[in-house]
DNA sequence: ACTTTTACTTGTACTATACAACTATATATA
DNA sequence: TATATATAGTTGTATAGTACAAGTAAAAGT
């Protein structure tokens, strides 16, 4: 492996990581319950409230369809709850219900296991920079 | 939002980061012409040279049935090679192309490109210190 | 009242993946 | 050596996650 520059060992380690990510969360070491994107939905919905299936499609950039047969899904499963706007019959409003949150909380837990355990020996100066420099690129990302 | 500690904020972005990159994957601002999983196989061929199935499949953790399906289709493609081992009949090696280099090499550099442009405000420091913190986070993720 | 727009759902298709069944070859053993 | 077992890979089938296109129902505009 030749002498890779920051940006391209950046781009290196992202990638990977991501491969990594996917693969935990189809192997036997998969963490909680939900997938990743019943994981997502219920934290958006959590931290921002009930919401509409367009405005949850705005929040991750992906078609309206997709988020449509998500919390379907969710909804079936009783973590969201589905309700109309009065104010508007095509709208159905989507919110976390306490199953949900208490799912949410679970799966949240187990995640915030494993990555202590993985950065176990990482100083908390390094954990605190690390988090902001993610949080960095995330809001870059934006495009 | 309620404050976080570090490993909830590394957690947190981490999670977003993966949902973003996919967005991404799968929008018109999609980076080069490869697939993220083609992507990933050419730049092991690349990087470490003629494999197997199964070494690929090791390599990422997938299942054998799932690298063989991607070789299959890169073969297809002419951007690896197929080549069996004289030694034993039921292998097939596989090796990067020159029109499958090629092709890595103008995904790879859409892709620095992009990185480049989002961290464009980062120092120097910065970036050799995230890159390395991703690093070290990967390395931690084998389990 | 009629047309157009909006919000959502449903049908269809494709990528990425796993597991199970199968084929071909190699290795071990009786 | 003949047979049994193990290994490498392929192919059939299933599921999650996604997009796009067609359809439905409600709201807004003219």
């Amino acid at each position: 492996m030749q002498e890779k520059n920051s940006i391209e060992l950046i781009e290196y380690e992202l990638t990977t990581f991501i491969r990594r990510a996917v693969y935990l969360d189809n192997s036997e070491n998969k963490i909680g319950n939900l997938e990743r994107s019943a994981y997502l939905l219920l934290r958006q919905l959590d931290e921002f409230g009930p919401a509409r299936v367009k405005e949850l499609a705005e929040a991750f950039k992906l078609d309206i369809s997709t988020l449509s047969r998500q919390a379907a899904a969710l909804e079936n499963k009783k973590l969201i709850s589905r309700s109309s706007d009065p104010s508007d019959g095509r709208v159905s409003l989507f919110d976390i219900t306490p199953g949900g949150k208490q799912m949410l909380q679970t799966d949240k837990q187990m995640r915030l296991e494993r990555y202590h355990s993985m950065l176990k020996d990482w100083s908390n100066e390094e954990k605190e920079l690390f988090g902001k420099l993610l949080m960095r690129m995330n809001d870059a990302f934006i495009d």
